[in-house]
RNA sequence: CGGAGAGUGGCGCAGUGGCAGCGCGCUUGGUUUGGGACCAAGAGGUCGCCGGUUCAAAUCCGGCCUCUCCGACCA
């Protein structure tokens, strides 16, 4: 590990994301472009946030399966917008066991018609609905320009998928696992968000509806953290998946899919991180504290004095964080101090031999970097509290710079001028009419567009920043990873 | 696919025709340890690939490949 200090974050932001990335140890570039290794820190986070995704998933009623990787070609495609949609960053198996395929196999780029042909064989009656299906995959989209976490060729995430009886079902569900991504995002990740309606352009190929929540990183671009679906009828009647109802009538289906994905990793490193490194929200950060004990090389009677407190203090806390001790000799305290801070963890506990003397230890916090000297006896009331205060404290903060980073424009020139230049300022909440040339107008002059249409709405309705024409709904406008 | 940059020990780089180097990391020994310690001795390289020029190429010429960053596309 190198000395080098990381490129702030003001400098440039991306060289910095970057250096996080691999120097916390979180992800490796793999030798095929766009291709990444996740690094068993980055595992580890990625299982804990799986871990409260797939618990909300059961808790509403969903059951886990697996389907295959490799979809025909004529699938994709029988989905007008889908195979539009998805077409140009297919990748796709023509050769198998050294001969020509019959017909092309698609890597899934997500998993729709696969499913969509299995629920045709699965559903015949109102009574078989609905059915409630969620899936961890990974999933190949042959991406242009590939970023750690955020676009790579391949990558994780679940992608559940729902049939029901009725439009207004399937409108729920796509609604309340929307509901639990703004849980896992907000409660979890410490991540503030955006709910809100997709524009027709932006929406997922083949959807009726989509939604999505949309959270502002550490430079002031968006990124879009989770996405619900409502598919309607469109792959029902695509696969025909029909049932009979309780009339003896032959109906289609209404289906949804909802999807986040290993995204999630670099929007923990871009909302909460800072010039030192990383900073993990504690409920999903693998080592929630360090130990870093302290003595004087040589002085064993110090060293076992010290040892001896970590092990009570692991007897105390272990059993309730994660914790991890770092006793390592080679590497001097201030040496672990920062590496522990590259890495994020949320709480580090100092112990040395001045604190065994007065039967104290410093807890220092990474958000803030303050430390706190405490009693050892206070330690199992005081590292849980300090460690729902950092929980908070991310949350609040991030959603404050969030809010200092959105303004309410009406006047197109001024729009112009606050999105003007490279980088991004923030969000815009504007209204706008919901067409298309507006919306595609805007995006050309401007590299802005519309991240989502906010559930949250102003009473009034108003006037489109564009055209000046009627509009009913405010959009948020930004420049988006 | 357009624009920019880069390929030389694990990482970061220097090296404009003549012995392949520096810093960090790594190994060993020793001294250290409350905010990125120090000393000493080591290990580690077909200089991205192919071809050409030359007595001689990391260096010059031609071609190719790869990666990163910025754009178009996207979870």
């Amino acid at each position: 590990m190198s000395y080098e200090k990381l490129t702030p974050r003001s400098q440039d932001f991306s060289a910095w994301y970057n250096e996080v990335v691999q120097r916390a140890e979180l992800a490796d570039y793999a030798p095929v472009r766009g291709c990444m290794v996740i690094r068993p820190y980055g595992y580890a986070l990625w299982e804990n946030l799986q871990k409260e995704l797939d618990r909300r998933f059961k808790a509403t009623g969903h059951k886990n399966a697996y389907f295959p990787l490799f979809i025909p070609l004529s699938f994709i495609q029988k989905e007008a917008e889908h195979i539009q949609g998805f077409s140009p960053e297919l990748a796709v198996v023509t050769h198998g066991g050294g001969e020509p395929l019959a017909e092309p196999l698609v890597v899934r780029p997500t998993s729709e018609t696969i499913i969509g042909y299995m629920f045709k064989q699965w559903i015949k009656s109102y009574r078989d609905l609905p059915v409630l299906i969620n899936q961890w995959a990974n999933v190949v989209r042959w991406e242009m320009r590939p970023r750690l976490f955020l676009r790579t060729l391949e990558f994780l995430w679940q992608e559940g998928h729902t049939a029901h009886a009725t439009e207004e079902e399937a409108e729920e569900e796509a609604l309340r696992m929307l509901n639990i991504y703004v849980d896992v995002a907000q409660n979890e990740a410490a991540i503030p968000v955006i709910a809100g309606r997709k524009s027709e352009s932006e929406k997922f190929a083949g959807a009726l509806r989509s939604y999505t929540i949309e959270a502002m990183m550490g430079d002031k671009r968006a990124l879009q953290a989770g996405t619900s679906h409502n598919l309607g009828q469109n792959f029902a009647k695509a696969f025909e998946i029909q049932y009979l109802d309780k009339n003896n009538q032959l109906q289609y289906c209404w289906t949804t899919s909802w999807g986040m994905s290993t995204r999630m990793i670099g929007a923990i490193i871009m909302t909460h991180g800072d010039d030192q490194g990383l900073i993990l929200p504690p409920r999903l950060a693998p080592i929630q504290v360090i130990v870093v004990p302290i003595w004087r090389s040589g002085n064993q009677d110090e060293k076992a004095k010290v040892l001896e407190s970590v092990e009570r203090i692991k007897r105390v806390l272990g059993e309730t964080v994660r914790l991890e001790v770092d006793a390592r000799e080679e590497y001097t305290p201030g040496w672990r101090f920062n590496e522990w801070e590259l890495r994020g963890v949320p709480v580090r506990i100092e112990i040395g031999p001045k604190d065994i003397q007065n039967h104290q230890v410093v807890l220092a916090r990474r958000d803030t970097r303050e430390k706190i000297t405490i009693s050892q006896d206070q330690l199992a009331e005081r590292v849980p509290a300090l460690l729902d205060n950092i929980q908070k404290n991310l949350f609040e903060r991030a959603k404050r710079f969030r809010d200092e980073n959105t303004i309410e424009l009406s006047d197109y020139a001024k729009f112009k001028e606050f999105m003007e230049g490279e980088g991004s300022r923030g969000f815009v909440r504007a209204y706008w009419c919901g067409s298309r040339e507006c919306e595609a107008k805007i995006k050309e002059e401007t590299k802005a567009t519309t991240r989502c249409i906010p559930f949250e709405q102003p009473k009034s309705p108003g006037r489109c920043i564009y055209c000046g024409k009627d509009a009913k709904e405010q959009a948020i406008f930004a420049k988006a990873y």
